[in-house]
DNA sequence: TCGTTAAATTGCAATAATACTATAAATATA
DNA sequence: TATATTTATAGTATTATTGCAATTTAACGA
């Protein structure tokens, strides 16, 4: 009985585990870098970014009308690149201006930068 | 009846969307520049990048038991590494050794450049 | 105050991703 | 041939992500 008891414990245990990402077995780096790339890592967020970028003033809400999405869909991504700080928004009225945050800009510019600069592209050995 | 068909074939329509990405709204590029960086964003696929690139001769299978992940999942990881075509392995009698795509990885390294040098850092206005 | 406009939130449905165990496949060695 | 070793795959459970309609919230203007 006990046994039992101790086998659907185990059970239990291992299915809460499944489906979730360990971040704790990796370091602060490679879950900070991972956490920023999959902020970035879905064509409409990158296009999201280049409309902010391309546009030098804040870009205030005409996302919604120029990409073929949905109002709560792209609201829904900003505020995941909000959350990420790569994006920052300020109330302007009715609307709602973004532009980039360039600290994290900064800092994914220098981790990726130094992740991607770390393979010298010499040894092709396979 | 002829409407309550019609309706039963819009919802159809409509649910087979859900949950799936439009790529087919956005460039090429930029689909292919959030494929690259999905296959990147995670902290495991990371780890196993590093690992890669820190040995200088191509790494054969040592990743289990490195990184606290079981052998499955490592293989699993691996796989959608060398689906993204960042990396490529070669049988090596039992064991099979990775190296990284010199060709993707440059792929990476212009389109991902081109993107984040693309903002100045200039326009601070929210 | 009431209507308008813009953005966020909620609720829902479906697919994708993550991780594991167990098993299969392939190659080397005794 | 039999066994050991290494990697891949199948199956399963769970959480995450994506997208939309509908609603709510917030601020402006008549």
């Amino acid at each position: 009985m006990i046994i039992l008891h101790f086998q659907l414990y185990i059970v239990i245990l291992r299915y809460k585990i499944m489906g979730l990402t360990k971040s704790e077995i990796f370091t602060d780096e490679q879950n900070q870098l991972s956490a920023l790339l999959k902020a970035i890592a879905h064509p409409a967020r990158i296009a999201i970014l280049q409309r902010i970028i391309i546009s030098n003033t804040c870009i205030c809400g005409d996302l919604v009308g120029e990409l073929g999405l949905a109002q709560a869909t792209i609201s829904q991504h900003l505020k995941e690149l909000k959350l990420a700080g790569i994006i920052q928004g300020t109330i302007e009225g009715v609307s709602v201006c973004y532009c980039i945050n360039p600290k994290t800009w900064k800092l994914l510019e220098e981790q990726l930068g130094g992740f991607l600069a770390s393979y010298k592209g010499e040894t092709t050995c396979c």
